[in-house]
DNA sequence: CGGCGAGATAAACCTACGTTAAGGACACGT
DNA sequence: ACGTGTCCTTAACGTAGGTTTATCTCGCCG
């Protein structure tokens, strides 16, 4: 059984068995961090890049007024902060939604991993896939109305949660409250409040004992203007080089 | 004197001799593109890397309901699509807002940077600036008033246009309309016009010529809650290796 | 068992924007 | 000199979503 780092890598191109090896190593020491706990702050300039391996983070921004907008969901499989590498330091803060399992990948280690061709390839996919959401991000929050943009949303988190194996038939654990919903999706609690009702009464989604529940996919994706190009999980690719 | 895409780079780092002669080599051949002309569309699968060397481009979405929404700025310097490298097809535009002259970079150029550590990793590094910049984007939309959204912007332009020479004294050429903005800040142009009177009725912009001049810099900075270190412009270093 | 805090819900009212419709100022070509 | 198109500007009015305030439901802890 694939561990989840290697899962999601191979989303875009098999790996070598000696880079699989490695990342299984990588991935066996976690430690568990509180729901709605800090990873990293802005101005930090941290020595080891964080992996969520279970639970949500998020990436977020804090305003002079007290206010916070939410610029990311990670999920399990997702690197907080790759970035430091090269940028070292954090121009925004990270923050854990839910309780999470993190791992703690030191610079050396990353170093090594940049080192193998097809890692370094993988690696550079996914911040690839991070800008691409981010893109959407921007184009759901400026272009869309406050119906589409939640049920956008949660047709990405859908999608994103099925490629590591933790949503199925329509349905996904989501540990997040409205408030969390709103800061993402620049509206107040109250309107989101409003806007989950109306879903609801359209059936558009359903809760059942905490998970989220999409009783019809196609619909709720036509719904939101959902295209999944922007996740490019189709460009799988046998060989172990790019083309020229 | 240095070409554009060197000086660029060398934000980051300072490069090799033979990097800075590659450059040199990569950026002799441009083209001339007129104004309000694509360079890519959506679904693309290009063979190429575009760079613009002048004028202003920008990427963007078109939305089923024809509206469009712009999600980056490019000026001279920036890569249009340096991640089709990996990516392979383009999951939005880029189109041309003035007339611009662009460089094509063929791919086994870019792979032949790629096996060049120092440049691999600025190229790295302009990647995750763009990334850095649409989180900020997201914040600016997200949380801000359309009259901070829009200073904001003008803002990031000026330090941006600054590190390649194109602005200087508070002031540069701004070569688009103000729908344009209009596409970028989610707003109606008639409010982008309402918005841009304010601003110059308080005096914190004005235009001379064609040419936007910030009379009070820091106080168009305070006024928008303009924090630069979003674009790090200031991680350069020495070393030849990154720090482990 | 009773109090408390977090989250969801509700209704009233308010405002920053969007929309529509109409001019006006240039720059261009003929 | 006269149209024609593009961009900017203005004003009246409409609305999506914000704000305020309050209630309700839980789970939790003493």
């Amino acid at each position: 059984m694939d561990n989840l780092l290697t899962r999601k890598l191979e989303i875009f191109a098999p790996l070598p068995d000696a880079d699989r090896r490695l990342l299984d190593h990588t991935v066996r020491m976690a430690r568990l961090v509180d729901g709605r706990a800090d990873l990293i702050r802005e101005g930090d300039d941290p020595l080891h890049v964080r992996l969520i391996l279970e639970g949500f983070a998020c990436r977020y921004k804090l305003l002079p007024d007290g206010r916070r907008q939410i610029m990311a969901f990670l999920v399990p499989g997702d690197f907080c902060d790759l970035h430091i590498f090269i940028l070292r330091t954090m121009d925004h803060n990270i923050g854990t939604l839910s309780p999470c399992r993190v791992v703690d990948i030191p610079r050396t280690r990353i170093l090594e991993m940049t080192e193998r061709p097809a890692l370094a390839r993988a690696l550079w996919w996914c911040s690839l896939v991070d800008e691409a959401t981010l893109r959407e991000w921007l184009v759901n929050i400026g272009a869309r109305s406050a119906e589409q943009r939640i049920a956008h949303l949660l047709c990405e988190l859908l999608m994103r949660l099925e490629t590591v194996g933790l949503a199925s038939n329509g349905s996904y654990d989501l540990p997040i409250t409205q408030a969390e919903i709103a800061d993402t999706m620049a509206l107040s609690t109250i309107h989101v409040n409003r806007v989950l009702q109306r879903l609801r009464a359209e059936n558009l989604i359903t809760f059942k004992n905490g998970a989220l529940v999409i009783p019809d996919v196609p619909r709720l994706k036509a719904f939101s203007g959902f295209n999944p190009n922007y996740l490019h999980l189709t460009e799988r690719n046998g060989s172990k080089e790019p083309r020229r």
